[in-house]
DNA sequence: AAAGTAAGTCAACATGGCTGACGTAAAATC
DNA sequence: GATTTTACGTCAGCCATGTTGACTTACTTT
């Protein structure tokens, strides 16, 4: 008599297990992002407004297109965002310079102040959460939080993610 | 001249790494909820009815504040989706034996069923990164996580992702 | 010259957060 | 036993951020 729910078991324990690491996650990324929540509200901003920031600051110089790719969201969500950042003065657009039609982002000096306050927390957040983990643990979570991105786009992103 | 963009200075790579590290949990995030959003989709329910269901199956007769309380959102928001999925009998209320003005939740036959459907694409997502990466990488992001978990609130999410 | 592409806009709608005010039943306390 | 607190619920309205669909403009490619 095969007691499913035996600790013997390894199906069982394997799905624990998972359920398990999915809820960490979740847990995880709520708390990763209240912080910069808190710094947000403060200019009136959203998470919406975060992600932009952080990927423009990234990749300085990113088309639209290629940051819509990244959110995966449409463009007329995105462009209420990016307006509102370019309008308060956070994000420049330059049109490109071999194809005129696009429109290059860049942070401006208030959107990098603003950037480094945000990810600042984050950072900080993050290292405390690394030192106490260990340099074998974070090798660990990079695998296998790399393995989780889609793997048909996991390509693009690890070089984005690396890039430079 | 110190060169503060050198691969030598061990501030910057630190701080190069951090912002890799939380691109990654962003695209890993990202990409984690989309197979889920797929399936939701298809009965008209979103991602905070899929959290519902997914800490009412992992805590069986969890109080509504409980629930509230890991979720971090009003009871006016948790009441809409708590109401479609009563309605729609894929949840349950039971009152309190000890006390009566709690309402018990319990996931129906049908919730159990649904729940499994999604959690099934999660766990194969993850299961999958896992044998990638090997068990060592598979502490390391246990180790990492928890400790992304806020502080105050680490040793109790800890113990509820762990019960049993 | 025509077709395709990058980006933007307007309008309307859905989801899921929020606040504030108020209600009811049960439990705990004075 | 009366009062206060607690668990939960509701109504109403607002806001942020996602969606679709239709259309425009400027530029590039063919």
């Amino acid at each position: 008599m095969a007691d499913v729910k035996s600790g013997t078991n390894p199906l069982f324990l394997r799905e624990e297990e998972l359920r398990q690491c999915i809820e960490l996650l979740f847990f995880a990324y709520r708390d990763f992002t209240a912080g910069p929540d808190e710094i947000l509200r403060e200019y009136n901003f959203g998470r919406a407004h975060h992600r932009v920031i952080h990927f423009v600051c990234r990749n300085q110089g990113i088309t639209v297109s290629e940051l819509l790719e990244i959110l995966r969201i449409t463009k007329q969500s995105l462009s209420r965002v990016l307006n509102a950042l370019v309008e308060r003065g956070f994000v420049e657009q330059r049109p490109g310079v071999t194809d005129r039609r696009q429109r290059l982002l860049y942070l401006t000096e208030e959107g990098k102040k603003l950037e480094q306050k945000i990810s600042k927390i984050q950072r900080n957040q993050v290292a405390q959460a690394f030192m106490e983990a260990g340099g074998e643990a974070v090798a660990g979570y990079r695998k296998v939080l790399s393995g989780l991105i889609n793997e048909s786009d996991r390509e693009r992103a690890l070089k984005r993610i690396l890039n430079k």
